[in-house]
DNA sequence: ATTTACGTTTACGTAAACGTCAATTACTAT
DNA sequence: ATAGTAATTGACGTTTACGTAAACGTAAAT
């Protein structure tokens, strides 16, 4: 492999850790192609070594954010706002009000999902159990 | 209007409640032209006077689910399977164990995105938190 | 030397979920 | 009679989030 060896070790000594494309892809189980297409939408800025990426530990954790978000069913737009906030160098008390007004909303929008997932999953508990008590009705014949 | 009256009264006088496309658009804030989508997804089937659609309680009801369901991120397509199982009429033993593994699949996907929602919400609380002391001492200033 | 493995860029394709007209119908109010 | 309002179908357009080649580069293994 072309990048062998570029862990082993460096002159720091300090936060050396690196990935390569295909490790982050088998790790997190999403297409190269995809992790490619994060950095397009501004997502991800790996490193270059020569024309390859390489990733670091924030852009690996990076990665576990866009995964989690996308998984809460947001677009990789609201994932980039999220990562804006986060950092956003909070200069003036304007613009740090303004940053704590977005993150109410987006805790706003959260609780409010919080709230249809247990909706549904105890509709869907119910209906688990109605089924089961149908199969030992079944079986009991 | 076209259909005005058509809930005045009938003479079953039972469940006579039926809605226009245009008061459900109102109601939860979604466009007509999204309501005639979920129709050709398969998701509502209203009733039809003439060519104008009539949705009943039930359609009602369905709807409020699917925006639900989209609030989750899931499809229509995944929105349609849960539908199936709820109707599905569940004849065999293989039948029923069926629908208990797939609601179980769903329960387990609910479960994951309340993990996922508890970590971010907790994350973006602290963030706050952190964002508020920042705002305290630069009034204090 | 060449196959294999991993990586790159460029570009066209696609499924999902609607938006946005346009043309037409049907009732209702003035 | 006519204007306004709500509904219809049909069709093309758009955004998002990738999938899927194609054509090429680089390096390790055989």
């Amino acid at each position: 492999m072309a990048l062998q060896g570029i862990n082993k070790d460096n002159s720091t000594g300090y936060k050396r850790k690196l990935y390569t494309i295909s490790e982050l892809s088998k790790e997190f189980d999403v297409t190269t192609r995809a992790i490619r297409f994060y950095e397009d939408a501004g997502l991800l800025s790996p490193l270059r070594e020569g024309r390859n990426r390489l990733y670091s530990v924030r852009d690996r954790t990076r990665l576990k954010l866009i995964l989690r978000g996308k998984r809460l069913g947001f677009s990789l737009n609201e994932i980039g706002e999220m990562f804006l906030l986060y950092d956003s160098e909070p200069g003036e008390e304007a613009q740090l009000n303004h940053i704590l007004e977005k993150i109410s909303e987006k805790i706003g929008l959260l609780e409010r999902q919080l709230e249809d997932i247990q909706i549904v999953m105890q509709e869907l508990q119910e209906f688990r159990s109605q089924c089961r008590e149908r199969l030992v009705q079944m079986i009991g014949k």
